[in-house]
DNA sequence: ACAAACTCTATCGTACTACTAGACATTTAC
DNA sequence: GTAAATGTCTAGTAGTACGATAGAGTTTGT
């Protein structure tokens, strides 16, 4: 029931894209030095929200990486599943990667599991990268310190 | 986010384990055999859940395994949480294995993680093994299988 | 005594996780 | 048009956790 460290550095840095969404292209260097992510783990990861649509890159010098799409857009449980496939704690419940299970119609078991999946991503899939940066901001706030995730 | 082979295992022999609370101890070799579990695995599994309480074990010949308590008693949480060590999708919301992230103050992740766990503890820590007996119960019915998990 | 059961420790192979290396492609600035 | 700064891509590697197994020990009923 583990958050991967893939996904945990993606909505830091999705966090942090969202943060500076109006100020164009942003470095890997940059986010990586910034939220302290290993920089080469950092560009594999960038490279898959921008192959799922999620980022917009621009090459070369000047180059970076900027949202797709604005903020509220963008949701915790889009981000997620783009990393780590399928929020499902079991795959016979899973949109993402859907398998049958073999008792499928006796299991009790799959029932809960089905609760669980759909407790999880309601609250992933309720909750954006707009909704994010406020809480960011206010947390900030509330204890005064410089931004820093 | 995913429930483990372990876990899986664990939860369907305490299912079966309460479907016979009142039969007396069960052998390990039953319980792997009728639900179709690798018994050498079992065998630590069932261990586990004795150490903690969930079990109670009778050594020696005619011995076996029987639920400590009544099986309203015993919640899919419980079982998990002494298995997987922790439902939390990330340790600096677990209550089971806790330790503070490095920003923590301004984590903004945090405040989303702690829902998530909140979410799926409310579904597994409501959901009793007397509810999964019914359950699979009325599955059975419904489908008019012989009963096999 | 002996067989049938649980107990315990150790191990093993595989897959996955977290991370790194390095060559390549593209763009801007001069 | 060349150099420097960026993203792109394909491999790879070390460590760890997961799923499962082995085997020797202990307890109990008959």
């Amino acid at each position: 029931m583990k958050l991967s460290k893939k996904s945990d550095y993606a909505l830091r840095a999705m966090i942090y894209l969202s943060m500076n969404y109006q100020k164009g292209a942003v470095q890997i260097k940059e986010i990586s030095a910034k939220e302290r992510i290993p920089q080469k783990f950092l560009e594999n990861i960038l490279l898959t929200l921008r192959k799922v649509g999620i980022l917009n890159s621009k090459m070369g010098l000047k180059g970076g990486y900027a949202l797709a799409r604005s903020p509220d857009l963008i949701t915790l449980g889009d981000v997620i599943r783009a990393l780590d496939g399928t929020i499902a704690p079991v795959d016979c419940v899973s949109q993402m990667s859907y398998r049958k299970c073999s008792e499928e119609i006796t299991c009790a078991i799959r029932g809960v599991m089905l609760d669980v999946r759909n407790a999880v991503t309601e609250v992933l899939d309720a909750m954006t990268f707009a909704d994010m940066c406020k809480r960011t901001k206010e947390l900030i706030e509330n204890s005064a310190l410089t931004y820093s995730i």
